[in-house]
DNA sequence: CTATTTTAGCCAAAATTTGACAAGTCATAA
DNA sequence: TTATGACTTGTCAAATTTTGGCTAAAATAG
């Protein structure tokens, strides 16, 4: 599950339609266009602002939206597996 | 073990200084310093000069090259360790 | 068809990244 | 002490990337 499907489904859910959320977000309708189908990348405010719009869970929006960085950053690389699996265990150091 | 630490190690266990092998990436000594101490990434194409100066592993820089920005990108972020999960898993559908 | 919604393409402003330079610290040698 | 060499720090401008808005085209609904 990408983020901007995920949006797309929860505004679709609501009846809303782009124009609406993009104007809560400030922004004009063809960028939420793009946002929603991951040709643009949403700010981590406008995740936070979706939640809310959408009344969906943060955390579980951010956790989605991060992921889609993390695969366009990683993409194309043939270590990409085994870099996230050394970033997680980077993570987990850190937390101690 | 970070990038620029790995980088290190290699280039002391060969006796090079950092000007030689910021004369071979055809960069200045004081941007290889700051790629040595994480302070600046080095492009991916340097990662492959590297490996290649160094008589190192390429993949495995890559692969600790890779987590270093993939930390980089996710510090911070209460959602770290499972937006990588989520990574980890859209990578392996498409792999398929 | 007509309206509205959504998408595509382009351009400029803004932000980030990159690299170089000058000057600094630190250690060692003369 | 002075000098030298290796490395680091801080700042600046050039270059690249990202962002946002505009126009107009395509798709969809009524």
């Amino acid at each position: 599950m990408q983020f901007g499907e995920r949006i797309r489904e929860l505004r679709e859910s609501r009846g809303l339609l782009q124009r609406q959320l993009a104007a809560s977000l400030e922004i004009d309708t063809p960028m939420f266009s793009k946002i929603e189908r991951g040709e643009r990348k949403a700010k981590r405010e406008q995740v936070e602002q979706l939640a809310s719009l959408l009344h969906a869970n943060l955390p579980d929006l951010l956790r989605i939206w991060l992921a889609d960085q993390i695969i366009d950053l990683v993409k194309n690389e043939p270590q990409a597996g085994e870099a996230l699996k050394t970033a997680l265990k980077e993570l987990k150091k850190d937390e101690h």
